[in-house]
DNA sequence: TGCGGTCCATACTCTGGCGTATGGATACGG
DNA sequence: CCGTATCCATACGCCAGAGTATGGACCGCA
């Protein structure tokens, strides 16, 4: 571990090991999961050894818990930028859907976060990351014209559908969706969740 | 192993300790996942040791293999009582609907299942249910009277969104959804999910 | 030139689970 | 009453990964 460093890390050099750390940790939970996360592995899967890691973080936990932060993070930036514009909330919600349907970094992560329930932080940094983009939902729903019952309703089918289409993609089944049928399965969701409800 | 039975088990005896093993694994994978599936902490949460499972079962392959493939035939037995009936396709549906809404350790298993990734095998009976239970959506919604492309869509859309909820539920996320509020939210689904689509 | 600080390699110990070997206990048939 | 088969406990060896201790390479600076 760092000994409390006395003195500023030397701007000039890069020095940023910590830093690929957290990214290899994000990349490898994306490719193996929680679980899978180990020490030595990743390591050698850096071209170094433990000596390195042991410098950087206490030890796996703080691995974890600093990678995740680092993803959540980045996961309200991506948000914001959907909440901050001031256009229609259909126009929004549209290209949030087109956006979210490709596959990235980020949603591995939160699927592997999903499937396995890591200690309480992991299980604290996922409640904040889907309550705030369930909240998201929610209200482009009510924007919509939906009332507020069925819009936390029609909130909760979308981000299940999300969240279930990505287990499924992880997998391997349900075809991986790419080009024209992604494009296809999108705008049928589209007509599906985001019409307003018919009387019933 | 047991070294290829000579003699019938005895059928006086009860002697079914490898059913136990196998149940005990699946409820072991539904609390804690795949990976966590280990002999030992099984074996002493059964009040055993490992003498015992190694005389039933090969080994941890053979144990998790064997338990899957005990779940499999359950779920196709269940499955198959929603296709037997002769019922419309509508009523069928929302007795599926209302039904597959209960949690239940076959649905954790799932859910086991589809979050990590195990070998191939797993892999391979995670592929098959899917597969007839997806077969099964995309029949019933043609029979809805869905064209077969939004049928696939809409049995797509469907499913997943069973996933993601058995995910989210899993992790205690979006409240576990008892009683009422359950039955509102299915109410939910089936307004928007079993109605014709609007023309386009 | 030597000194402190940064970053990593090497060489340990320790723990937990896997798989094996072997013996003990119980029940049943002859 | 003995032999055999079933089922499990005990006691090993083995290995991978966690965490620790220590030294060494390299750099900036006085």
């Amino acid at each position: 571990m760092p000994r409390t460093a006395l003195r500023a890390p030397a701007a000039s050099r890069p020095a940023q090991s910590a830093e690929s750390w957290r990214r290899a940790a994000l990349e490898w939970i994306a490719a193996h999961g929680i679980a899978a996360l180990a020490i030595e592995p990743l390591a050698r899967h850096l071209g170094v050894t433990k000596g390195s890691f042991y410098w950087h973080f206490r030890d796996r936990r703080d691995l974890l818990h600093s990678a995740l932060s680092m993803w959540e993070a980045h996961d309200e930036a991506q948000l914001a930028a959907y909440t901050d514009g001031s256009e229609p909330a259909a126009v929004r919600l549209e290209r949030f859907f087109r956006a979210t349907a490709k596959q990235s970094l980020t949603h591995q992560v939160y699927a592997a976060l999903l499937a396995e329930q890591g200690d309480a932080a992991c299980l604290a940094v996922l409640k904040r990351v889907t309550q705030k983009r369930f909240d998201f939902l929610g209200a482009a729903y009510r924007a919509l014209g939906f009332a507020p019952a069925a819009a936390a309703h029609q909130a909760r089918l979308t981000y299940t559908a999300y969240a279930g289409l990505l287990q499924l993609q992880k997998q391997g089944i349900a075809a991986p969706l790419a080009g024209a049928a992604l494009d296809n399965y999108v705008e049928h969701l589209i007509g599906v969740l985001l019409k307003p409800l018919p009387e019933v």
